[in-house]
DNA sequence: ACAAAAGTGTTACACGTACACCCATGG
DNA sequence: CCATGGGTGTACGTGTAACACTTTTGT
């Protein structure tokens, strides 16, 4: 049995990765192999197939054009304009995954003819790619502002600095420097690890890792305006 | 020229329509008035058209099945679990809607079997419907929480103590009436009105009406954890 | 006159912000 | 030994939370 009358479409999953490097943030990007707009930059996509979900379908594009497994991702917004794919009709459900650049700047460039672009500079996209990645960058900065989620494009060990510099690169501000790290550090979610990173500078800064299980826990520790959040439970999904 | 070798899905939309009627939240829900599940509850839903984007069919649907136009909609979630719907693979999106439930109380009622529930006691629906508003109302205390967005449940005019059970009745919390009225009118985003409405007490309690102008300009304004958010812009979508 | 609900004022405390100094190290 | 960047401490102001009293009016 099936629904009589009704149009079936196409339906695509597209993932906007984000990664930081230091200093800027980057967006991963592949040139499309077929056609239309084939060479044109594009972000990593494919269709669903019938027995996974979005989710899943999200997983298995990521790591068969990157190689990347187990990393944050989360469901962005669904596009459907009739006329965003030329070819025809489609509805693009966008996924944005936060990577750690380090760990998997090398594999990846080869195989697919990917690249890293920086965020602020961006190429034009196929179709309504740009328009996601709009869309991604002001979730991250609204989701980073009361969720301890950038730390997802870090490596295991970072120092402040790091951390400050990833901070300040989202926001496109500067934070001093004591406020910031007391802030953090009042958290409770890090810890002190006894190395010193010594490239960046003469004195090092001390490396710090994530306490994992108060991460996990900590998660939805957010809302100021409620006045005892403690009592209540939030989640977004 | 089309895309070979993919499959193409159904795609549904679904509507969770809240209110709020003085005392607690309201949802509505319709009868299914086809196979499979006929009878049974379910939101307000319908499949997709050709030359519609998801949007307007979400408005669509809302329109014709409520005869609601015109209130505050946005895009909630897409779910794609190959079997939630045992006919036919249906990818649905969700949407949620906040309305004034004193205005269309009574035109939605008879026409299209629909029925306002309570949100504490929502009966069992069809297919994933129940997650979906699980997924909506952790949305609206998330956005609610930062933005001045349940007045889209309020009538034009509307005392304090209706806007504080209604924020009550969200995080089912008791809030303190002079913090409240104090942090709320300080937004300025509320014009006092000269009428009273004497119903529900003897003293009566000043209508007030919102500043439509600051309540679009001041949408966005939230963020706390950035030191000066005047200075930037932030939009969900 | 009293009860019930609306409206306003004050104070203490916590948090965020601004700002200055000390520390460690490589050159 | 000095320049550079990392780390810590303190004072001030703003905003939030806790709390008590007055006002209005129907019965």
């Amino acid at each position: 049995m099936k629904y009589s009358g009704q149009i079936r479409t196409l339906v695509a999953v597209d993932c906007i990765i984000l990664g930081f490097d230091g200093e800027e943030y980057k967006l991963l990007l592949i040139q499309r192999g077929f056609a239309p707009e084939k060479k044109k930059w594009s972000l990593m996509g494919g269709f669903i197939q019938p027995t996974e979900t979005l989710e899943e379908a999200a997983i298995r594009i990521l790591k068969q054009l990157t190689g990347l497994e187990n990393v944050y991702m989360e469901q962005l917004h669904t596009f459907s304009d009739p006329n965003r794919d030329p070819v025809e009709r489609t509805i693009a459900v966008a996924y944005f995954a936060l990577v750690d650049i380090q760990k998997y700047e090398k594999q990846i460039s080869k195989e697919f003819h990917a690249e890293w672009f920086s965020l602020k500079d961006t190429p034009e996209l196929i179709f309504d790619h740009n328009q996601m990645i709009e869309m991604a960058k002001n979730r991250l900065r609204y989701k980073a502002a009361f969720h301890p989620i950038l730390f997802e494009l870090l490596p295991d060990k970072f120092t402040l600095p790091q951390l400050q510099a990833l901070y300040e690169g989202l926001y496109d501000t500067l934070f001093d420097r004591r406020n910031f790290s007391r802030k953090l550090l009042s958290t409770g979610l890090f810890i002190k690890q006894k190395e010193k990173e010594k490239e960046t500078s003469k004195k090092g800064a001390f490396y710090y890792k994530l306490d994992q299980d108060r991460y996990l826990s900590d998660f939805q520790a957010f809302l100021k305006f409620i006045p005892n959040p403690d009592k209540l439970m939030y989640q977004e999904a």
